[in-house]
DNA sequence: TATTGTTATACTCTATAACTATA
DNA sequence: TATAGTTATAGAGTATAACAATA
């Protein structure tokens, strides 16, 4: 059989693993994993429009929206004018949703925590690189990727 | 700030990106992504239970059952009794579901050239290990993968 | 003319809980 | 008692296309 996913399916449950756990772990909270990552994208103080947003995330601006109408409701987002461009939103984080960020982060460190247990640094770095390639070839696109890190 | 995903966000931001691309590739066929991994883990002949393919593809029995559902309606897979336990079915490809996932698996080997294409053989190897390392850890449960690769 | 966002719409995947039938 | 699968149900995320307002 010439069959040999290999990459693309350990990539697959390996997300899905992260994903379904922060799920889990958020439950409470009521918070879903994707929209902790879009609170997250937020969390420096960062006011970006929807679509920067949907670059941010790997989502896109239909989506974006969808879900920025839920983070509206619970009162974590907010929507101004843009200053500069009349089309454009401009989204923050609220008081309560830099708050609520800052509460999942700290409940999700554990999970991180046991994600980096897996590897050497050195490792850490290699796998972040490659990952990073292959969204960037996949997409056809730029990266996006944050700043360099601490760890 | 403290923020640094860095690794749950590349990990996220490659995976979308392998399942968009999947998903564009496959619209002519009118197959998702997730249908053709469910497709791909029955490729050799395999014969797996719900429970078992649920465990393949990273899901849950209720998804799977769902996915059954329109996968056999288009005639790709179906469901038998099974030979020793009454209770479960014995879910295969049927000669049309081998035609296409064999139609798919070809389709989406581009995509799987560029992937590997971002690393040395080495390098692959290091990042599926990690990979699965991490799916282990977080899913704190057995090791979803396949047999080794020649790759 | 191109771009930002909205709206409408539809579908896949996800997931929980209660249920049945077998083991 | 535990397990395989079903059912009902609900919701999130995804995505496309047509549209309005602005650049």
């Amino acid at each position: 059989m010439e069959t040999e996913p290999e990459l693309p399916l350990a990539l697959r449950a390996a997300y899905l693993a992260l994903h379904r756990k922060t799920d889990a772990r958020f439950t409470k909270l009521d918070v879903t994993a994707d929209q902790f990552v879009l609170l997250t994208a937020l969390s420096d103080g960062q006011v970006l429009t929807q679509r920067e947003l949907a670059g941010r995330i790997s989502s896109d601006p239909s989506t974006v929206r969808a879900m920025l109408v839920l983070l509206e409701r619970k009162g974590f987002v907010k929507r101004d004018v843009h200053p500069t461009d009349l089309r454009a939103k401009a989204v923050s984080l609220t008081t309560v949703g830099k708050r609520m960020q800052k509460k999942l982060w700290k409940a999700g460190q554990p999970i991180r925590d046991e994600m980096y247990r897996c590897m050497s640094p050195d490792e850490a770095d290699v796998l972040v690189t490659l990952l990073c390639k292959m969204a960037c070839v996949l997409s056809d696109v730029s990266v996006p990727v944050q700043a360099p890190s601490k760890r």
